[in-house]
DNA sequence: GTAAAATCTCAAGTTAACTTGAGGTCAATG
DNA sequence: CATTGACCTCAAGTTAACTTGAGATTTTAC
């Protein structure tokens, strides 16, 4: 019954992404996920919400905002579902991201010790100190990771 | 005047440190950094207090909260002034769980593309869906990244 | 010696990402 | 067909990490 094509309930759909029923409220009125309403003024869900939910979560482990995420939502075609070729775009979109911030955590795990260990108190030149200048200007696009 | 031996005020420290006077009391209501007053009630600082700073913004970059720095912070000494060693030894501390988000990250990236991007739709076996009990299970000691 | 700049305290506001609660309706079950 | 569980809405609370503001005192500078 709930499995039915495109008539997902909040609970189940809550219960398989493992989050909690006011969470899908909370993105919906966020407008990262979309529910049409059966007779009784209840949520029912097209399996997509599925796939739009767990890259929600992937998507913020890597640090990326709600935000963030909504925006790039916004490539994503408005009526028909979205297919996996656009879904792998939104991958490589963040992969991008991905890189360029793993870049950005080796660096400073590699003057992590030369900097905080080392004698320098001055932190207008120390390499730790600023080095979000360069995180910054390289993604001069949309910001989708947050230099928090 | 300013300068001088272990007699900094707010003022200076959060401009050479390109912060905000409130978030200097701010940290220091947290218990992350020391002041003494002078005789007319304003805060004075030593000179080991820049470290400190830079060293709470080295950590906020890699994600570390500020609870768990103040934690970590606990391992230094009290009474005498933090010298090269014990900043070492935090730093260590940081570089090990830096490698531990770095090799996360990568994981998560390497997987982006043929998960999110493949046909599978059951989050239940999906590689990128429940990353994070690995890298719970990983820092089984005190946890300085938080797993957000 | 006085006005401007810097500080102080304490309370309250801010943003992100949710959660909790109250009061009320809808649906599935014995 | 009555009760229990699932939902609904809307307002308010929560945590982290700060910021803003008000009202008062200190310091600094001319």
């Amino acid at each position: 019954m709930n499995l039915e094509e495109a008539n997902l309930s909040v609970g189940y759909v809550a219960k398989r992404c493992g989050i909690k029923v006011s969470t899908l409220h909370f993105y919906e009125t966020k407008g990262l996920i979309r529910s049409w309403r059966n007779q009784g003024n209840q949520r029912r869900y097209k399996r997509d919400v599925l796939r739009r939910i767990s890259v929600i979560k992937a998507a913020q482990k890597i640090g990326i905002t709600l935000d963030s995420i909504k925006q790039t939502f916004a490539d994503l075609p408005n009526e028909r579902t979205p297919c996996k070729g656009d879904w792998a775009n939104l991958a490589k979109n963040w992969q991008k991201q991905l890189d360029t911030r793993i870049a950005y955590m080796q660096k400073l795990r590699d003057s992590v010790t030369g900097c905080i260990g080392c004698g320098c108190l001055s932190m207008e030149n120390c390499p730790i100190y600023n080095p979000e200048d360069e995180l910054a200007n390289e993604g001069s696009g949309a910001v989708l990771l947050d230099r928090k």
